[in-house]
DNA sequence: AAACTCTGTCATGCA
DNA sequence: TGTGCATGACAGAGT
């Protein structure tokens, strides 16, 4: 019993030491994540605006954001553009309608001065669902609407254009507002800018009084540099245009969002400079992704992986059931030599100790004992050398572990028995029955001879000591059996000691079997966790790569939004705005206003320190 | 003959 | 203190 609850007891503390491994594979079984965003059937985006639309309003932002602080002045301004307005194809039909329409809730009816939402999202909400002209709608939805991310992808990448561009706005609303309309007409800034009387156009104008009159677009704009704008610059634009997915796709890893939201020539009349590098609001979001890219893409060499390739891998993976890496040969080709001791990775640290406790346990039975296990005669040497047969002692393992094999055996189960292998060789032959080869040889000799070879060291020791039980007895009777069976005979000191060896050799021999057991679980344990791993880390770069995909898309369709706003936007003479001295900017009360860049460009500088004193 | 594997054994630490 | 177990290290034999 002692025996048995120890043999438990070390089959727990294996136990112990390899189960954080499966739990940990437990844990990476079951913690799949949602199936990769690209996977995933696509939802048109006009539901996602819309719920970010509900959203916004139920956070009280629904109407509020639609009012500003300087709706008189700009209602003014939106009067003049109008009037103006109407003489290009943005002041047409569709505009007007869109000017009309766009005026009224979507949801209530409840008229409104349009406004630009305080949010990205809101630039989503603020496209007219149903009351806009289809016209207008499709010309500033279609990016959107063209989309193919999921609904997730959608949201988790406007959340990140959000919250870069409400920073961004936070800043502008702080700082560019006060100096647009608070600070004293000396200052060079105002008037430069706005409020300056010499400045012939109002410039603090909200996108919609602008010109887009009716149209609730919620807009960042940004602010490209004036400073060194130089002169040859719609050639030079030109190339940053993303009106088609190469050079967007150039841009994007190689060009920050300056090149995406600095609208080109507008309407084919904005043959302005345009301005140099522009501070890019989403630069910050953009750099990340690029460095993400980047850094994926040193993963991917560093470690083999390629993240387009990883799509690959995880196929290769979720298609492979079993093994994938070479180095799992050995220890299956070790596996399965071991038997079924250590077949399965679960019950594997229970079944090498259950194992070698059910051999413990039929071994006290008296009918096999370890010592039967590989021990061979040496011909040369009674005391001697081993020289024992590799091949025969794994079938001996495996027929002690297994009563029922052994029986099979008689000649191996009166190994088991042999309770009279002290006696002298002949005497032994008689009682012992030879194994078929030696039947068929007929010779005592070499019966004996391969009694000889089953015989360990110890046995062989034991003999010449007249030692008058079995090896098996010393090894695997209990404490107290053993001392009751040692207090039976009267042995010598040298005997005595002989048969403590004998036991001591006999328990360490079986425990480093069963060592040797549970180091080959441990490394397929590990090795199965290594394929768990290597197949999360595929699927989470082939995630990582589909959310870049979406992010790109995304960066596409609010760059052609600014675009078409900008494009749209006339000056109180009906001439579109250069793109080279304007941009566009969002502000933190919804509004959206149109700046020069000089001032657009003082801003983005202040956002992009901020992120970094943050880091600091 | 060298390299590798398998196995037994010893020494040691822990319970 | 004795006993058993676990394990690293080593050596011998076999492949």
């Amino acid at each position: 019993m002692t025996r048995l609850d120890r043999s438990s007891h070390s089959g727990g503390g294996h136990a112990k030491g390899s189960r954080p491994l499966n739990s940990l594979l437990a844990g990476h079984g079951v913690a799949q994540p949602p199936s990769a965003p690209g996977s995933r059937a696509s939802v048109q985006d006009i539901d996602l605006i819309d719920i970010l639309w509900r959203q916004d309003i139920d956070l009280g932002a629904g109407r509020e954001v639609f009012d500003y602080s300087h709706r008189q002045k700009e209602q003014d301004v939106e009067k003049e553009l109008r009037d103006g307005g109407e003489q290009d194809t943005w002041a047409g039909e569709g505009a007007e309608a869109l000017a009309r329409n766009l005026l009224v809730d979507g949801e209530t009816g409840e008229s409104f001065p349009v406004q630009f939402p305080a949010d990205i999202s809101s630039i989503t909400e603020a496209v007219p669902s149903e009351s806009e002209p289809p016209d207008l709608q499709n010309n500033l939805l279609s990016p959107l609407l063209t989309g193919t991310e999921s609904p997730f992808d959608l949201e988790q990448q406007w959340q990140d254009l959000m919250s870069i561009m409400e920073m961004q706005a936070m800043e502008v609303n702080t700082s560019a507002s006060e100096i647009l309309y608070n600070t004293p007409s000396g200052d060079p800034l105002s008037t430069n800018y706005s409020l300056a009387p010499s400045t012939p156009i109002n410039q603090n104008v909200s996108l919609h009084q602008a010109s887009l009159g009716g149209c609730s677009q919620d807009f960042l704009l940004f602010s490209p540099e004036v400073e060194s704008l130089p002169v040859a610059s719609s050639s030079t634009l030109l190339p940053l245009v993303p009106s088609n997915s190469t050079s967007l796709n150039s841009t994007f890893g190689s060009t920050n969002l300056t090149g995406l939201f600095f609208p080109p020539q507008l309407n084919g009349t904005a043959n302005d400079t345009a301005g140099p590098e522009l501070p890019d609001p989403l630069g910050g979001l953009l750099d990340e992704a690029m460095l993400d890219e980047i850094s994926l893409m040193d993963l991917a060499i560093e470690e083999g992986f390629n993240p387009v390739q990883a799509s690959q891998l995880e196929e290769e993976f979720d298609s492979d059931s079993g093994l994938s890496l070479d180095s799992s040969h050995s220890p299956s080709s070790l596996s399965s030599s071991e038997g079924s001791s250590s077949s399965s990775s679960s019950s594997s640290s229970s079944s090498s100790s259950s194992s070698s406790s059910a051999s413990s346990s039929f071994s006290e039975e008296g009918a096999v004992g370890y010592s039967s296990d590989s021990e061979t005669l040496d011909l040369e040497e009674a005391e001697g050398a081993v020289g024992y047969q590799p091949e025969y002692s794994k079938f001996c393992r495996m027929s002690y572990q297994d009563p029922a094999q052994l029986s099979c055996l008689p000649y191996l189960e009166h190994v088991g028995h042999n309770h009279t292998y002290n006696m002298a060789p002949s005497a032994l032959d008689s009682a012992d029955l030879p194994p078929p080869s030696a039947l068929k040889k007929g010779s005592k000799e070499k019966q004996a001879d391969f009694l000889d070879k089953q015989m360990s060291r110890d046995e062989h020791r034991a003999r010449a000591m007249k030692i008058p039980f079995t090896n098996d007895k010393i090894i695997n009777l209990p404490v107290e059996e053993f001392n009751e069976l040692l207090s039976k005979y009267q042995l010598s000191e040298a005997q005595l000691s002989l048969i403590r060896d004998i036991r001591r050799r006999g328990k360490n021999k079986m425990a480093a079997q069963n060592c040797r057991k549970r180091k080959l679980d441990t490394i397929l344990n590990l090795e199965r966790d290594v394929e768990d791993l290597q197949r999360d880390k595929a699927r989470l770069l082939r995630e990582k790569v589909e959310f870049l995909r979406s992010l790109r898309q995304m960066k596409q369709k609010v760059q052609s939004l600014y675009q078409e706003v900008f494009g749209r936007l006339r000056d109180e003479n009906g001439r579109p705005y250069s793109p080279s001295q304007y941009a566009l900017q969002y502000a933190g009360d919804g509004s959206v206003l149109l700046i020069p860049r000089t001032m657009a460009d003082q801003q983005a500088r202040r956002q992009e320190r901020k992120p970094k004193d943050r880091r600091k």
